[in-house]
Parts: C-alpha cells; structure tokens; sequence
RNA sequence: GCGCCCUUCGUCUAGCGGUCCAGGACGUCGCCCUUUCACGGCGAAAACACGGGUUCGAUUCCCGUAGGGCGCGCCA
C-alpha cells in the first residue's frame, strides 16, 4: 500500500496559465485529500524555450493560489543522462533502434502523407534496416519499437479505458540526434523514478498516455494511475487564447480576484459536488474526487469568477482586504490616485471604511476605485453624475443644512443621520432629496456606502469642508 | 486525412432506467427592502444536439449522424 504521489509538471516556456492552475488545484487536492505527497517538475528539457522567467512566474503563481509543493522542485534537464540510461537499455533490449532520417526526409514523408490523405505517421523505415546501412555524418535518433499489432489500453480515472489499435501508434523518438532525451521518455522515467502515482493533467495529453504506456511496458515498469481532465475553453467554446481568459495566474491577481476565490472558480469548473458552489479550503480537500471530474470541456466564465470573488470580498475580514490592497497597489500602477507603498494613516482610514466598500465590491480594485473619497482632496472634482446631483436647488438645500450640522457635539453616524432626517421632516423633503446631494458633495459619486458612514470615517472637519466648498458664495 | 474524446438552461453543473412537464449556481428580467449603489429576500424566462434501436418505460444503455475539442514534432 504506498501513499498517494501527485506532481504537476510544467514547461516553463510561458506564464502559469489558468488551466495549468487548475491542473495543480486538483493534483495539490488529490494529494492532500489522501494524505498524499504533491511533487513539482519543471519539464525544461526544450532547451530553447525554456527560460528563468517563466519557471519564477510559474512558482509565483503557485505561491500566490497557495498551492504548496513537497520536497524540492525538479528540474528535468538535470536527469538527462539517467533518461539517456533508459533510452540505452531500451537499444540493448530491443525495444529500441536508431533511425536515420534526417529532419527534411521526415517532413517529407508527412507531406507527402497528407496529400495523399494518408495518416501523418512515421512509416518505420529504419525499424528494421540492418545498421550497416547507416548513412556517414549522419546522427540518429533512437526511437521506440513500438508494437506492431495488438492495442495499447489506458484505464483512465476520468476517460475510462480507452484504447488504441498498435497500428495507429508510430515509433515515437526517445533520443535527440543530439542525445537530449524527449518529453515523452523523460516524462516516463521521472515519473517513475519519483514514485508518481497518480497521473492528473489536461486531456490533450491523453494520445501520450498511449504512447507512454508503450514505454513504460518495454521498460517493464508499472505505469501509474492516469486521470486526464478536459481543458478549458474561452467563453465562445473555442481554444483558450490570449484573447479569452489564457492570463497568467498573475494577471487574475492584478485583476483584483482573490486566490481563494480563483481556487473555489476553478476546482468548479469540470467538477462539482452535489449542489454545492461554495467550498473553503478544506472542504475542498475533503469532497475531492477524481471520480466527480466530467469527460467534456468547460468554458470559462468571468461573470461567474467575479460573484464568487465578490463573495469572499464580502467575507473577508477588513484589515486583510486593505492588506490585499497594498499587495496589489503596486501593480495596479500609480494612477489611482494612492502613494505606494500605503500610508499608516490611510491605511487606518482604509479599514475604518472597508465594512461599508467590501459590500458593494467585486474586485480588489472596484474596492479601491470606490475608496476614492478617502484620498481625493478638496476641492472635489465631481463626476457627471454627482455633478447632476448638486443642481443650484440641492446647493441650496445643503447650505440650509449646514448650521445643523456644525452645531453637533458628537460626530458619529447616529448622530449626523439624526440631524439630517429632523431637517429633511422640518423641511417637507424626502430623506433623498437631502442625502443625495450630501453623498455627491461628500463623495464627489453619485453612489457610495452609506452616507452617514462615510461622513464618519471621514470626520466632522473634512465633511465640513467639503460640504463648504458646494455651497453658493 | 487518421486516431481519441466530448454533447442537459447563455455559462458552470445535478441527474447514474420510472422520483424529471429535469434540480442548483452565475448571468438576465421583475418585485420587495432601501438615502444611492450594493447586499439580502421573493419570483420569472431559460436546457436533455438529431435519428434509429434496446426496454413495459429513456436525459440516463447501444449504434449512427451532425457539431465541437485534442493529438498526429528530433515541442512539452
């Protein structure tokens, strides 16, 4: 009975994408689910592509979702001559020959395939040549001898068991003529060599699976278990590109969406429990399953991210949401208005106000847009519509307010809401018809928290003043 | 072209042969609450791709068709 193995293996060839987000979600949940251990491989074997920025983007990325890995980070390259090891045993047994085609013959024969209509496959033209016809000069490669007849089958956790006619199967190349070893070996011998047991990524890998398994029968290792989910698809159901969703993980943060609200979003998408749309942490752990994984693709859907990010928004404590804020802050740039890094003081005000924001923000930055009374000096700038609110007739109105509310002892919202409901009765008007205008002279908005919160976070002085710079000379 | 996979409201999904004139969530629309906007509450419209089987009975099983996706590299 050995313990659950789980890794997330990506090529740092680019950002850490959304779906590659959700791969290690649900590799990191499989493991801690049963008590399991989660690996990370950086698969850098492409040399030309591989780079530093995108393995730190990668790792940031699962620092900040908050997925953890076990043990140190892998880096593939660095086992090239073990999988040269197994490419060689794999010569010595038969289960692997060198093949001679030079990378122009091999184009060829695909062309030359595809106007004929026939499949795009290796046709085994060096499978079973005798050596001495090696051409001089030429390095070759060592592909895998496939078997010819027969089917391969994968028993997929989500798939369920798929199988391939061994004729559709080509020789697949193990070995570069460069004697740099292929994905598709090194991902066999890492996996194996790193007690993997359970196989869990996107589904465009599922042919490979195939092919792996060929690998792993001619090695005579026992293949682990395999579990292929589907992608993710842009809103119109095509490819997710850049045009769609295909962000960085870091793009999501600077978007404003919290790390627990993209892991509730993603560990929803392609699986679900019951009726349940809402899971902490560890209920996620807890209801895990490969089996509540769906076979089709799902489409990616901001509305949906946006309510959910909204709702952990909304339930998040106020001092952690200021301390996202400053996390983002710097990101964001330095056009809203708020020095980076945050002062003490805002920061306080900032918290003192969050109760009232938190309630009406989806992101992280909708909350720091409607934080803009806190930070804009006076004299106000009002927006069209505020600027539609405070008419000469509303100016008015709150010039005729204003002794009432100087002459208050206390300054807390009990008591500025009671001045202005006495004079709004003593007055024949509506609450609206005083406090609108108050919340566009104070906010320089039309829609804001509370008014008479605001008015307390913001202090008897500054409301004063504020309220001072609208009224007529 | 060949291989594999997929197909329930606009979207994410529940459903594992009768409980389904199909349930939840997001979104949309309406009403209520209300100093604005939100939140919250209530309600509405909205789906089993199509055609054959199997069965007393199919959203659920099988086969086709159509549509979509993925793979077919000395990329991963």
């Amino acid at each position: 009975m050995s313990s659950v193995v789980t890794r997330f293996a990506p090529s740092p060839t680019g950002y850490l994408h959304i779906g590659g987000a959700r791969t290690a979600l649900f590799n990191w949940l499989y493991a801690r689910r049963f008590g399991g251990r989660m690996l990370l491989r950086i698969e850098d074997t492409d040399r030309e592509r591989s780079t530093q920025g995108a393995i730190d983007a990668i790792l940031d990325g699962m620092r900040w979702l908050g997925l953890d890995w076990d043990g140190d980070v892998i880096y593939q390259y660095a086992r090239a001559e073990r999988h040269r090891e197994a490419a060689m045993s794999l010569l010595d047994s038969g289960n692997a020959y060198r093949c001679y085609a030079t990378p122009e013959e091999l184009t060829a024969m695909r062309e030359a395939a595809r106007a004929e209509g026939r499949p795009l496959r290796y046709d085994g033209r060096w499978r079973d040549r005798d050596p001495s016809d090696a051409p001089a000069g030429v390095k070759p490669v060592i592909r895998l001898r496939a078997p010819a007849d027969g089917e391969t089958v994968v028993e997929d956790a989500v798939q369920g068991r798929v199988v391939w006619q061994n004729k559709d199967l080509d020789d697949l190349v193990l070995l570069r003529s460069d004697g740099n070893p292929t994905y598709m070996l090194a991902v066999v011998v890492d996996d194996h060599d790193m007690g993997v047991t359970q196989v869990i990524r996107g589904d465009d890998h599922l042919t490979n699976a195939a092919r792996q398994r060929q690998i792993y029968d001619a090695l005579g290792w026992v293949a682990p278990a395999m579990a292929h989910i589907p992608l993710i698809h842009g809103a119109d159901g095509a490819k997710l590109s850049k045009r769609h969703g295909a962000l960085g993980v870091d793009a999501y943060r600077d978007l404003g969406y919290l790390p627990a609200a993209l892991r509730n979003y993603l560990v929803r998408l392609g699986w679900s429990h019951g009726d349940q749309e809402v899971f902490s942490t560890e209920e996620m752990i807890a209801a895990f399953d490969l089996k509540a994984i769906g076979r089709s693709p799902a489409r990616f859907d901001f509305a949906k991210l946006e309510n959910l990010n909204g709702l952990y928004i909304r339930s998040a404590a106020d001092a952690d949401l200021v301390q996202a804020i400053a996390d983002v802050l710097p990101a964001l740039g330095p056009s809203r208005g708020i020095p980076v890094p945050m002062a003490p003081d805002l920061r306080d005000r900032l918290t003192a106000a969050m109760p009232g924001l938190k309630e009406r923000a989806k992101t992280l930055v909708e909350l720091l847009d409607s934080a803009y009374y806190l930070t804009a000096m006076r004299p106000l700038v009002p927006d069209e519509k505020a600027k539609g609110l405070l008419g000469d007739e509303a100016r008015a109105r709150l010039a005729a307010l204003l002794p009432a509310l100087e002459a208050l002892s206390d300054w807390d919202a009990a008591a500025t809401e009671g001045a202005v409901r006495h004079f709004a009765e003593a007055n024949g008007l509506k609450l609206g018809q005083i406090a609108q205008p108050l919340r566009a002279a104070l906010t320089g908005r039309a829609t804001s928290p509370p008014v008479f919160d605001v008015m307390a976070v913001l202090g008897r002085t500054e409301c004063l003043g504020r309220l001072r710079d609208q009224i007529p000379a």
